[in-house]
DNA sequence: CTTTGTCAGGAAACCGCTATACTATAATTT
DNA sequence: AAATTATAGTATAGCGGTTTCCTGACAAAG
């Protein structure tokens, strides 16, 4: 039926070594020999088989892009398909194929990492922090399987991790804010004991404390992520004899609900009043004004992990490191624009 | 070092055969001996190696999901990652497992989907519409291989495809509208060439006549679905003598323009004026007040063709058919709710 | 003129599992 | 009791490449 490398060998009049050889590039054939078996393989159309081809180089070429894949999971996890696009492009470069796993124990009972390793059907793994645990980190460990993790585990490990330096953040949010002027910064932000929103927040206020423009206490906010409760606490705020002149949020939707809670007590920002915000949500563009943003290039996570894992497997010797990359400010119309 | 089936033949002092039978749930097998193998699987943790497997099967227990993955692929297209979700729950139910390829030219000049199936790489491919081009179809249809291909092609072929009846779309919001006492409707789409767009039209214009509620050629609006220019666009459509009672918003961003020119020109929704949607984007909760919708359920279009290719390669004589789904009205609040 | 070395290519084992064909024993049937 | 038919399990030939080891031809060196 198909054509196999056989074919090929018996029209170039060759033996089937020769050709696996040319097809991998062995300069151990002439260049007149190697010419011949390529034109065959052009005339017969010759593709080998990928089967065949991972089962006989123990390797399978092939990334687990690991996540959980629920409905409207775009809805709770809008940067996640934009880094699986990133990976995705990054390890293709290297002709690597990534496969999406799911293994929350609910609707994938039988999938383990375990069984991802031991079945030998990926060659690395790539997890996305939300579906990390103890026990997928545990079974990555103990194969000392090649991976890359999305986003600081948040528990000791050995797991390798690439994340966005949050901290960071926050300082170039502050400095932003003391550059355009602003001194009484107030912070806005979800569950306290998230640790993302944590980081913001400390390099948020040790940047200003730096500055010598300590932040009040009462003007750092938690509330849940929903808009009437966040415009609620914008009119508090700016409404008490502590009222400040710029507000970072930690979150886009909290940025709509101080964005509208502007409008209804006719504030006009950035003048009277500036905010912004951490990350870029594909709502982001219905903000009005357009939002100045501590950006996350997610894609770009994507593209780190996929050519971080791609070495580690080209060179298993190589020690690979956790490390984290630099936000970006990107200036919108809700600060003052100090270039203008 | 990995353990293989003959380990396990030798523990269970029997053979490879007996083995692979009782993996994969032959009957000739005695319960006696298939307990004893199953044991030994048990204790020396025995996972077959899917690369050997799927060699010896000669099918990859794969399917490609063909799409296009660029840098912002969310934003530019929301409901991709939703209906990857639902095409990979489904097919992993059946022990499928998907892989991410993107074809364009740009990005992968060396994939293509001729490779994928020569290689053997997949079982069958579902393409993703934005990824589709006549040469994918050639591939595919030259080769008889098993697809799904998800929005209808647009163009003559042997596809098998599903998509959402848009124009029942239409019809449902000339109901809905009816149904709520409106009569003067108004229509704002994208550009006027789009398929999907032009039979939303088609569906609202027809059901609407056919209610004696012709629909005035000028309140046919396209616009650049940019928010600026839909809020100029309503704010005309307001203001003329044929000014409607009900606008019909042919996606989520001309509604958000639509919804901010409502309250700019102070217009009290749903009595003053009502609107509602098509689709649901990330950010269509962030439209105030919740927008009445005619949701599609991509998530449910991924199960759907993960469910209609299982089923084709499990009987491949199965003849399957192209066929669209049942779009959903959603009530919001910009419509008056005929239940209270 | 032998010895050594290099280069191009071939033979064959192997990767780990599946599946067909076959055998040996037990259970029916005639 | 002999013949037929189930039943339970085994031996083995692939699946389609890769890769190690080997051979033969020719060139360079001694």
């Amino acid at each position: 039926m198909a054509i196999t490398i056989s074919d090929v060998a018996k029209a170039a009049g060759v033996s089937k070594s020769t050709v696996s050889k040319v097809l991998n590039g062995w300069t151990t054939i002439s260049p007149e020999t190697t010419a011949r078996v390529n034109k065959v393989i052009q005339e017969l159309n010759f593709i080998p088989n990928a089967r065949a081809v991972s089962f006989a180089k123990r390797a399978s070429k092939n990334i687990v892009f690991l996540t959980s894949l629920g409905k409207e999971e775009a809805y709770k996890n809008p940067h996640m398909f934009d880094i699986m696009c990133g990976v995705h492009n990054e390890l293709s470069k290297y002709n690597y194929t990534v496969t999406l796993v799911d293994t929350s124990k609910d609707t994938h009972p039988g999938e383990s990492v375990e069984k991802i390793i031991s079945a030998g059907s990926a060659d690395g793994i790539i997890v996305h922090g939300s579906a990390l645990n103890e026990g997928v980190a545990q079974d990555i460990v103990t194969h000392s399987f090649p991976h890359v993790v999305i986003g600081n585990p948040g528990f000791e490990s050995q797991l390798c991790w690439i994340d966005t330096n949050n901290m960071l953040g926050g300082q170039f949010a502050a400095e932003h804010l003391i550059d355009c002027g602003y001194s009484n910064v107030a912070f806005i932000g979800g569950k306290k004991s998230d640790f993302i929103s944590s980081q913001r927040l400390k390099g948020l206020r040790q940047t200003m404390l730096r500055n010598g423009k300590k932040m009040n206490i009462d003007n750092i906010y938690y509330t849940d992520s929903t808009i009437p409760v966040v415009m609620k606490a914008t009119e508090e705020l700016m409404s008490s004899d502590h009222a400040p002149d710029a507000i970072v949020c930690e979150n886009n939707l909290i940025a709509v609900g101080v964005s509208k809670e502007m409008s209804r007590l006719s504030l006009v920002v950035p003048d009277d009043i500036a905010f912004l915000t951490f990350d870029r949500y594909p709502y982001t563009g219905v903000i009005d004004p357009v939002p100045t943003i501590v950006d996350i290039d997610v894609y770009d996570m994507g593209i780190q992990a996929g050519n971080t894992i791609q070495r580690k497997l080209e060179n298993p010797s190589l020690l690979v490191q956790s490390y984290t990359t630099l936000p970006i400010l990107i200036q919108g119309n809700t600060t003052r624009n100090m270039s203008s």
